[in-house]
RNA sequence: GCACCCGUAGCUCAGCUGGAUAGAGUGUCGCCCUCCGAAGGCGAAGGUCAUAGGUUCGAAUCCUAUCGGGUGCGCCA
């Protein structure tokens, strides 16, 4: 670990193994009483406790050694053994200079010949993509971002829901309104036609009507599960027809990926992994992992001390189908033979935390995860006004392409409220209203913990004022506007330097970036991001309200304050990007 | 029924590998623009962290119970 922080802690563990005790005591965090001091070292207490010794005395012995590093201003012992430590300004400036020349950041490189593999998105064939995928792909992205940022080689994958049941329910469908007979003639074998036979519009309506048919007949259930274990099967007309829903939807998929400024290394899906599977099933039975139960193909996964009734994975159908475990399985296999990753990411809604639960313990007892940590990170859901999931004003379930169309109309009312760009060109105030809107959604789904529901309220979350994404979009704008303007009249830009409270808390704050990138990274936690952001805006303007930076006097002092305003553009710019927020030229 | 998650300021939410005075946004009420974009800054008010016990020098955080809300529990994804 480079960060500040990182160095400190190393400083401390040596003045605790100094002293006999363990290193890892001499963690330092920055402060929680900022008032107090900069930095705390809570280890003299956690010390006491395992050695029944008084904290107080061990802290003195530690502060003691402390006293002698020359980084620190101040060393002091608080309440029961607390070690409250502030370093010099040299120091803080010296670390925010080499900051400025990282083009990292301080980002901690704790993926450093790592690999990660990351399942998110998840949309399915012949649905329109939903608000719950905006989770899963806001998140997931934001990941991405993340990941790769600190060092990790990262292979997303947007996992097509392409395989499963709902394609025999369509496959029914088509047949029964009798449009395409050519794809359920069994004396044809092809070639069948290069054209669709329907649009994403058609399977927009047909999908809905093909699930409603099934619920409501067992025999056209019967008839979609039949129709499925056939596609599975290979049958020649209905992998054609298969083929078409995935091209038509793909196109809509990209329309909506491009709009969130989404992108995926693999367009694999469910069925990618289809040639995979009767291999893994034979391998499986041969080595006595599964059994027959209830005329399905299982894998027993209940272990003793479950605390709650674990039903086996289920790997192939009574009648032969095989379900999202089973491809889900088959991808383990895949991804440890193509990647070999060190961890595989699920972003998928909490609500498969079962499902996910016993792919896990399959694999792990078929031995098939390689070295791979296998994690569900899974989100709540998006609620509307009334906390209940979030739906159009008919009812229906909202349309992510329509939300991103709701959120841009809300960003142009609101430019347009604020007098924003009236002489820029319509193209240039399109392109604002759309980064504004999407960052309006982003920030707004991110900032929640990943693990809550939380109310969609347009309203607040597009307004400029508060914890939002234009605000930060704003905030990064305003800097951006002066420094253009300090170009303009030549100035010159120099490293930062501590003149003031205001800079120092800024400095602080621009040199704990690699260590929130790092704690982001091992909770999964988008909104560590969001929260340092708003942070940084927020200590900017306290700094942007206290000093006049371009009418200056001392050219020394003014190169110094453009510095530090360039250094701030920079990391809020780059947390973010991690966020997947464009800041526009101006607005 | 069993299991998991959640109950924190009027509202929306952070904080939860135990640590000092529980934070932010919003809303309410005061101040602050002859100056870089006030979409801002400063300040005030607002909390028995669902309830009751327990562990601990110390609990919003860990444990138990209760109440309230959400979710899941074999051939959907």
């Amino acid at each position: 670990m480079s960060s500040l922080a990182g160095e400190l802690s190393r400083i401390a563990g040596a003045a605790f193994v100094a002293e006999g005790l363990a290193e890892e005591l001499g963690r330092v965090a920055a402060s929680d009483r900022p008032d107090l001091a900069q930095f705390q070292c809570n280890g003299a207490l956690a010390a006491a406790k395992a050695a029944k010794a008084n904290p107080r005395a061990i802290a003195e012995k530690i502060a003691a050694r402390l006293k002698a590093e020359p980084i620190f201003s101040k060393v002091e012992i608080a309440g029961p053994g607390f070690l409250n430590l502030d370093l010099t300004d040299a120091a803080l400036d010296a670390r925010a200079a080499t900051l400025m020349d990282d083009k990292t950041l301080g980002a901690p490189g704790t993926g450093a010949g790592k690999t990660l593999v990351l399942d998110f998105g998840g949309p399915n064939i012949a649905k329109p993509m939903a608000v719950h995928h905006l989770r899963s792909t806001i998140i997931g992205d934001c990941l991405q971002r993340l990941y790769r940022a600190n060092g990790w080689n990262v292979v997303s994958d947007v996992h097509l829901g392409d395989w499963g049941l709902q394609m025999g329910q369509l496959i029914t469908e088509i047949e029964s309104m009798g449009t395409a007979p050519i794809y359920f003639d069994p004396n044809v074998v092809g070639p069948y036609p290069e054209e669709s036979p329907v649009s994403m519009e058609d399977l927009e309506t047909i999908y809905p009507r093909a699930s409603a048919a099934c619920k409501a007949d067992p025999a056209r259930l019967e008839a979609a599960r039949r129709a499925t274990v056939d596609l599975q099967a290979g049958r020649p007309g209905y992998r054609a027809l298969w083929r078409h829903f995935v091209k038509v939807t793909e196109v809509g998929l990209t329309r909506e990926f491009g709009a969130l400024g989404v992108k995926f290394d693999l367009w694999n899906g469910e069925s990618s992994v289809d040639s995979l599977i009767p291999s893994m099933l034979e391998d499986l039975k041969a080595r006595g992992l599964t059994e027959v139960s209830e005329g399905a193909v299982v894998v027993p996964v209940a272990q003793g001390d479950d605390k709650k009734p674990m039903p086996p994975l289920i790997l192939v159908k009574s009648e032969g189908g095989v379900l999202y475990g089973t491809t889900d399985l088959a991808t383990v296999i895949e991804r440890v033979r193509d990647y070999d990753p060190d961890l595989i990411l699920y972003v998928v809604d909490h609500r498969q935390h079962g499902h996910f639960e016993q792919v896990f313990r399959a694999a792990e007892k078929a031995n098939l995860r390689g070295r791979a940590h296998l994690e569900h990170v899974g989100y709540g859901t998006m609620n509307g006004p009334d906390g209940k999931p979030f739906k159009t004003r008919a009812g229906g379930a909202m349309k992510l392409f329509d939300l991103i169309e709701m959120g841009k109309a809300e960003a142009e009312k609101r430019l347009a409220e604020q007098g924003i760009g009236a002489d820029y060109s319509i193209e240039e105030r399109a392109e604002i209203a759309r980064k504004v809107g999407i960052a309006t959604i982003k920030f707004a789904d991110l900032s929640n913990h990943r693990t809550t529901d939380y109310i969609f309220d347009l309203e607040r979350f597009s307004k400029f004022e508060g914890k939002t994404g234009p605000y930060l979009q704003y905030a990064a704008v305003r800097i951006q506007s002066m420094l253009r303007k300090a170009r303009e009249q030549g100035a010159e830009i120099g490293a930062p330097a501590i003149h003031s409270a205001e800079e120092r808390r800024l400095i602080l704050q621009l040199l704990s970036l690699g260590d929130l990138m790092a704690s982001a990274e091992e909770k999964r936690a988008p909104n560590m991001l969001c929260e340092y952001a708003f942070e940084l805006a927020q200590n900017f303007s306290r700094f942007y309200n206290e000093h006049h930076v371009l009418s200056e006097a001392d050219p020394a002092l003014k190169a110094a304050r453009l510095g530090l305003c360039a250094l701030v553009l920079a990391v809020l710019t780059r947390v973010l990007d991690l966020l997947g927020i464009e800041v526009p030229e101006r607005m």
